[in-house]
DNA sequence: CTAATAAGTTAGATTAACCTAAACTAGTAG
DNA sequence: CTACTAGTTTAGGTTAATCTAACTTATTAG
């Protein structure tokens, strides 16, 4: 239930924490433009909230929590960075701007959808890296299925498409996460897979079905 | 920079207004779920705006000035919805509790280029009207050039992509808004246009460059 | 090891958005 | 045409986020 700002004090305490373990009221209130009492009013909310802990004329630490929720949010700004690039065809100049807005969005889906359309991307368009859901930032780096070579075993880690169309063709197949697939054959002409899995042998798909799936190498 | 409570009282005041030319505190206090001590507090803070005219006990009306005010919301509402729909596969009944936020994000270009994404529609998935961006409910309805048929004259009126790439081409053809054109040929082949325009005749323009044109008949 | 300075806290105020309780006004029902 | 009621306003209070000015503590330089 954070409210805009206080997403932007949990994003600047863990910014500052980046730098320098210990952090000060002078360096908040700087980072954010408002005074150290100010800085200091939501310190103590925070503390409330178990996002920090400080002491009396101690410096501030940011707990796991806190890191945790700050992660949620750069989550956020950096997969509407991508989305804005990639999707919407803006410039590098301009997305983080609107991403500075996008990022207090509380709708989880509409971020999860940007995440799914582009294919779970690891990195933001400057290369930092974008937290998973659980805000982790050492996600995998997934690969579609289309750019996996012949011969190969992978392991099926994500979905780029979830509509009821395309699940309901992976459960005809008996396709889900966590299926091994061996790769026996690559159709140049139509780029179509021929794999094997499950005690299944030689089932063809698409290359626009390969395109959707997202898989790790084993 | 009204904030996003200010915008929330604004458009309810559209709504109502809509209903009933004259507006009662209560009726504004019911909508928005606060007493109507809070609704008389904004209503004060309006006035001063210039959005609203009240005069104690008395009906209140909503001036022209809010009503463009209020389009502009609802402008950004309903782009929402149709691009959350469109462009993001969200369904039906998920877009509308999302675009409750992305409404009331500041940074127009974000709307203009949904807009533009979505080739300027002029209803939203629930049929309603989508205000332009002076707030006129009724923008007229542009086509694309490869939906206009031979021997047509039309005028160009908006343009679907402004990448460089396309504006340059464009230029480079000495097409801009508002040039007049008319389509001599439709090759069924390749659907390219055969066009003249300004005192050129015979001038080619391909499919893909067509779909990109959004005209008026004349 | 003290004194200066940097950093943090307290006190007191403001503005926006909200509330309840009580007082007031205006239109209408008899 | 008065009295009732629905609707409006006033008065006074709260919480969140902000400020300045004044005071206190911690650190470090000499």
């Amino acid at each position: 239930m954070a409210s805009t700002i206080k997403e932007n004090y949990i994003k600047a305490l863990f910014f500052l924490h980046q730098k320098n373990e210990d952090i000060s009221l002078s360096d908040l209130g700087g980072e954010l433009l408002v005074s150290k009492p100010t800085a200091n009013d939501m310190i103590k909310k925070l503390q409330t909230e178990g996002i920090v802990i400080s002491k009396k004329y101690k410096p501030i630490r940011i707990t796991e929590k806190g890191k945790q929720r700050a992660a949620e949010i750069i989550r956020k700004h950096r997969l509407s960075e991508m989305f804005l690039l990639q999707i919407m065809k803006f410039g590098w100049e301009e997305v983080h701007e609107i991403a500075e807005e996008l990022e207090h969005i509380k709708t989880d889906k509409f971020f999860d959808r940007m995440d799914e359309l582009m294919g779970f991307p690891t990195v933001d368009p400057h290369g930092s890296p974008i937290p998973d859901k659980n805000g982790n930032f050492n996600r995998p780096n997934y690969y579609r299925l289309t750019q996996i070579s012949v011969k190969s075993t992978i392991i099926v880690k994500a979905l780029r498409d979830s509509s009821t169309d395309f699940l309901l063709f992976l459960n005809n197949k008996s396709i889900q996460l966590n299926t091994i697939i061996t790769v026996n054959h690559i159709e140049n002409f139509d780029g179509s897979f021929t794999v094997s899995y499950e005690g299944l042998t030689d089932v063809v798909l698409s290359k626009s079905i390969c395109d959707r799936i997202l898989v790790e190498e084993i």
